[in-house]
DNA sequence: GCCGTTTTCGGCCCGACTGTTTTCAGTCG
């Protein structure tokens, strides 16, 4: 209800276009495109602040920009930006994302040809008035008529899931490996971030300068088109669309070109800035004092040369991890080895394809001590979950297992559906004999804000409820995140307490990165869930880490990073 | 419009590539 991040965040975008349009001041501009991200990351609510002198606090927002924030949250809308929006028609702004157009170009049109739409465009350009503008030559023109009949006039630029980027990436980085002379590939950007979704591929390689990979990389099979290639970049779009850009740079600059393509481009900038601060230059070649080149064969050595220790991809969001660096504060990041176990996990008793046996072989193989086998309960819409009775005899098959096993525990548990109305679908005499409550939103996910958060608090008020399972709902690509004040459900879950889950099934990663960090800085503990439905999906631990590291997640913030005992107490903890 | 180890004005990241130029502006990442 009411106003959120997000739009407050889309506002000052717009803003942000639009004085770009007019011409306006760039760092001005700068200054709303950067409050705009800044606004889309927070993971707390503006509206829910009661002190707008919070806003202030904020990095990016000034005196000026946290009256705005103000003004949104009180009125829902921003003088400003409705006084620019008199001035440039709408259609306008959405002519930015077209190839080659940018604000200097888009004014042209719109003040010289009184272009301001799409459709204007497409009959100005049919009618050939762009020749007498200055700056539209033959090839930007036939660009947009291309532009103007394929790509989908809003939202555009899609981004893919990680995983699926994975597919096209993994394959042409071992294909970019075998050309002669090339020494050494990265996938850098968003992807070396390992941020949930990737909206390209920007690729380093590393070769003498007597080499050039542009010849074999336009022979690569799954290349649809290579649009722009100089010496040392070259740009161009997979067959499924996917956009790389590659860049070449000699050994003694691959620390410094992987730091600046890895970005975020946020942190990115502010590297630079502290570089300047220092009276040194940095660029994807170096560090520089003068023209001398002080560090940039590795990316510790840049770190390290601007007083900073070496900060984690995962981190490099500009969310505070430069400040953390200086302070010497870095959180020492969960890995995968420290996972003891895997506390959601499906056999073939629900919709898993797997046998209990399976999955216990497999868990072992993975070096996990214990695992919670949580199958679905049985409730309308579930298909093959499990009533109470098959539950017992579920009890009694893991009881036979544990006593063969030496160096796997399996905990009893169950995923239980949270109904529509927060009752849970197993009464609280069955939960109350499992080790493990699992409870998860399975449907009705387009219930309002309010009647979605009401349902997650009463389900949260059961007695027997250990963690609450990918909280958002989402699938990446698919179904966007429920509407969920998961601000309150993360006050309810430190104070019952409870748990939360980093599910790490590929396509949900949920939660998010920001949320949990969110939860790690309310002292929240994370569950890090395989989710797996099938032996060789307990491999989805690795993602769920990943994600867990996006978010600041050391092993004291895990769950499942604990030893079997202090595990048992924790989830003894939950028992109301 | 923001911000301060160049502190309340005067800066604000940096380079590659393209197209349309006759030396560079605009766009992009």
């Amino acid at each position: 209800m009411g106003i959120h991040n997000a739009d407050i965040a889309e506002a000052f975008a717009e803003i942000g276009d639009l004085l770009a349009i007019q011409g306006d001041n760039p760092f001005r501009i700068r200054a709303y495109r950067r409050a705009s991200q800044i606004v889309r990351s927070l993971p707390r609510e503006l509206a829910e602040m009661h002190d707008a002198s919070e806003y202030e606090a904020l990095p990016g927002i000034g005196a000026d920009l946290a009256a705005k924030i103000a003004e949104l949250v009180r009125t829902g809308h921003l003088d400003t930006l409705d006084a620019l929006r008199r001035k440039v028609p709408s259609g306008v702004r959405e002519l930015l994302s077209l190839p080659g157009m940018g604000p200097v170009r888009v004014r042209a049109l719109a003040n010289k040809l009184h272009v301001r739409s799409r459709a204007d465009l497409e009959r100005a350009v049919a009618s050939g008035r762009l020749e007498k503008l200055r700056g539209f030559g033959p090839a930007l023109q036939s660009g947009l008529q291309t532009a103007l009949a394929v790509q989908p006039a809003a939202g555009s630029a899609k981004r893919l899931p990680l995983f699926v980027a994975a597919q096209y990436a993994e394959p042409l980085r071992r294909y970019l490996q075998s050309i002669p002379g090339v020494a050494r590939v990265e996938i850098a950007g968003s992807y070396r971030r390992r941020r949930d979704t990737v909206g390209d591929l920007d690729v380093l390689l590393c070769a003498p300068p007597d080499v050039n990979p542009f010849d074999a990389l336009g022979r690569y099979p799954d290349l649809g088109t290579l649009s722009a290639a100089g010496t040392t970049k070259a740009s161009g779009v997979l067959r499924n669309g996917l956009q790389i850009d590659v860049r070449v740079v000699p050994p003694e600059s691959f620390g410094s070109a992987l730091h600046y393509f890895t970005g975020s481009r946020d942190h990115a900038i502010r590297m630079r800035r502290r570089a300047q601060e220092r009276g040194l230059k940095l660029n994807e070649y170096g560090l520089f004092r003068g023209t001398a080149r002080i560090a940039g064969e590795t990316e510790e050595d840049l770190y390290r040369r601007l007083g900073l220790a070496w900060i984690a991809p995962e981190l490099r969001e500009d969310r505070g991890e430069i400040e953390a660096a200086e302070k010497g504060t870095l959180p020492p990041l969960i890995e995968r080895a420290d996972l003891k176990g895997d506390l959601h996990v499906h056999t073939d008793a629900s919709d898993g394809h797997d046998s209990l046996e399976k999955m216990a072989a497999a868990a072992r193989e993975q070096k996990l001590a214990y695992i919670a086998i949580t199958d679905h309960a049985k409730h309308l819409g579930i298909v093959h979950g499990l009533d109470a009775a098959r539950l017992e005899r579920q009890a009694a098959a893991i009881d036979a297992l544990n006593e063969k096993l030496r160096d796997l525990v399996i905990l009893k548990g169950a995923e239980v559906d949270i109904l529509e109305d927060g009752r849970l679908a197993l009464p609280d005499s069955v939960l109350a004999r499992l080790d493990v409550v699992v409870i998860a939103i399975h449907g009705h996910f387009d219930l309002s804000e309010a009647k979605q958060t009401a349902r997650v608090l009463r389900a949260l008020e059961r007695p027997h409820v250990s963690i609450l399972a990918h909280p958002s709902g989402r699938l990446l690509g698919e179904r966007e995140p429920c509407a969920l004040d998961l601000e309150r459900v993360l006050e309810a879950a430190r104070d019952r307490p409870c748990y939360l889950e980093v599910n790490g099934q590929p396509a949900r990663l949920d939660l998010d990165d920001v949320h949990v960090k969110a939860a790690r800085d309310r002292g929240v503990l994370l569950s890090i869930a395989s989710d797996a439905h099938s032996a060789d999906q307990l491999a989805n631990l690795e993602g769920g880490v990943r994600q867990a590291r996006r978010g600041w997640a050391r092993k004291e913030d895990v769950l499942n990073a604990c030893p079997l005992g202090e595990l048992r107490k924790l989830l003894r903890r939950t028992r109301l």
